[in-house]
DNA sequence: CGGCGCTCTGAATGCGCTTACATGGGTGGG
DNA sequence: CCCACCCATGTAAGCGCATTCAGAGCGCCG
């Protein structure tokens, strides 16, 4: 653990240059076996690692590519934890979130293409923040939308290739992949009106400032207008932060507004929808039979309350895997038009909205 | 995006020395306001992104933490995908693997720390494998068991830090953490024997080759003594690989076992468990009434089933904050003693084994 | 047996940055 | 009013490796 054996001390060790050193790691088949043995006899001996510092410095590359995604911090999810059962720390978390399964999308497309993944959870700005860390020892990365101030990325783009995720095209001359929300809750929306001859919706939304929400509620705009009900302008509601404690206030103040109640209750996410599930129980409004309730994201927490929710899912695993590929395209070719992709979603049908198993 | 600037085109713009435009970026105070102004505006419109590769090299450290872990191929993992709800991509993995747990504890830490964490499932050995790779980058890594020869990280160890995870201690010079399996079982079979008087019990280990799993098997044989029922000398079952599928079977081989059919089944991990419950329930076997199921882990899906599952809950998220704890530790005084922590588990009485609310 | 073409190895240079150390222009005290 | 000092900045020497260019050794053909 002392001074670090380099390159030179192998080389002494096996009475060679450092460029055959060099060569071993590089391109073993250009050194002569012998020779080769005895070289990585000596560096076993000494301990030998490479500097991924000194190699990337020399040969202009990393074989890092690097994903920026905001803090996990999540009420729900340290929330969860807690549950009857006197599961007292926070190592239950039910949610999945988001950000592990697009860790482990790009993790595994990354490795296949030979990259190790450095991730870090965006802190503040600044010239030595953790994005400029990451941006300065990766060949390229993903980030997340509304992580980094986009003027950082601005600058960080002329120098390496960024794609970002998950949100509306901020820089045009960047690669970016979103998921079709509004097509999500458009489809999901019609399945009610036209299936389930439901009319009176009422939508809640999340933050003004969330694009996901905006575009969701939009898809649901469309819908209404497709089908005939009136379009409203604005969410019936906005919750804010989208959680599933806001998801059963939501779901309150919706009973309690004047007039008819709603027939079907859309939520701009899963986790307000199983919220806003809890509190129709404790009201003893049944779901779906006096109110059909949906989400957003296919959560598998979604899947095991009763009723199981009907909601659209987001194929948040594969959008790693297609940033790195994006990733690794433009690697090799810098001149290439810069993509845009929109993923597919799936309204998948369950009990929560009337479809599904009986009793589900 | 053509040829990244350096400090020497940041440092002509704003008519200083490279020195000076270092220093902008390590110790801003030490440099007057107007001076720092102009470099920073000069990085600004250049686009300027300091190589993390020269840096780390000039200053031996990188500011980043490693983590190798197994590949996340988990036959489970892409078959809860596919359910009944047609949900039919492996987007829907139910399972939170375990690490991702690790992965989200060691982030949160090791960003508290102002590190960044790379990680890399493990492929195979040899000098150009990603292990090296990682080693290279980080000032430090953490390793879970299993995963990395013990010969390679000899050699690795000589140069940076290491911790390991989860398994025996390995190699005794280096920290480590582990979760006292043996305890969690021991406490979890005496509570069968001594809460609920059951005292026909039988254990499915996991592969020969898994120290987690034969750790709890020990654990399970001290129970034994110390409540005076007789000691096996080997698990009733061993299934390989711990999954689900598996787990059915092996709940099927016990019953159809010639003499009386046990009171209990303790499996080395719950998803094991969770497969048996369904075995049992097909084969019309009542849980917690005419048999005992538990498990190991503490995974979500065990709460979620019904009966909910009884097990053994590990830290995980904590074994990675651990983790980054101790590498920093060790950074900071590279003379400290080796340290090996034993991380307690928690017994979590659900409805499976008799506990947990009725009707659970 | 000389020379040609190989293959394998060595010497030297530079990647972009950090960091002693040197320098020069203030500042305050004697 | 001069000198000792301090602060801001410049100078220069690497950090450990990849890589280019030569040179050395060797086999083979003629």
């Amino acid at each position: 653990m002392s001074a670090a054996p380099t390159v030179y001390d192998v080389a002494d060790k096996a009475g060679v240059s450092i460029a055959t050193v060099s060569r071993v790691y590089r391109s073993p088949q250009s050194v002569r076996e012998p020779t080769r043995d005895r070289v990585l006899e000596a560096a076993r001996s000494l301990g030998y690692v490479p500097s991924g510092n000194a190699r990337g410095l020399a040969s202009r590359t990393t074989g890092v590519l690097g994903l920026c995604f905001p803090d996990y911090a999540d009420p729900d999810v340290d929330a969860e934890g807690a549950g009857p059962d006197g599961d007292g720390d926070d190592d239950g978390a039910v949610v999945m979130l988001y950000s592990d399964q697009i860790i482990r999308g790009m993790e595994r497309a990354a490795r296949r293409h030979g990259y190790a993944l450095l991730i870090a959870a965006s802190l503040e700005g600044g010239p030595e923040s953790l994005v400029a860390q990451v941006a300065g020892r990766v060949d390229g990365f993903a980030v997340l939308s509304q992580t980094v101030p986009t003027s950082d990325l601005e600058v960080i783009a002329q120098r390496l290739p960024i794609v970002m995720l998950a949100g509306p095209r901020e820089i045009d001359h960047l690669d970016h992949i979103e998921v079709a929300n509004a097509d999500g809750v458009r489809e999901l929306t019609r399945h009610l009106v036209e299936d389930h001859g439901l009319r009176r919706l009422a939508f809640v939304g999340g933050q003004e400032s969330s694009p996901d929400a905006r575009a969701r509620f939009r898809g649901f705009q469309e819908a209404c207008r497709e089908t005939g009900l009136p379009v409203p302008s604005a969410p019936d509601l906005r919750a804010e932060p989208m959680t599933q404690a806001e998801g059963s206030r939501a779901a309150e103040a919706l009973l309690d507004r004047e007039g008819p109640a709603p027939e079907a209750m859309l939520f701009a996410n899963d986790q307000m929808a199983v919220g806003a599930l809890h509190a129709l129980e404790r009201r003893g409004v049944r779901v779906p039979e006096d109110i059909a309730v949906t989400g957003f994201d296919g959560i598998p927490l979604g899947r095991v309350v009763r009723p199981s929710l009907t909601t659209v899912r987001q194929p948040m695993r594969r959008l790693g895997e297609e940033a790195v590929e994006l990733l690794v395209r433009r690697l090799g070719d810098r001149t290439l038009e810069p993509a845009s992709l929109m993923l597919p979603v799936t309204v998948v049908r369950r009990g929560s909205c009337g479809c599904g198993p009986a009793g589900a």
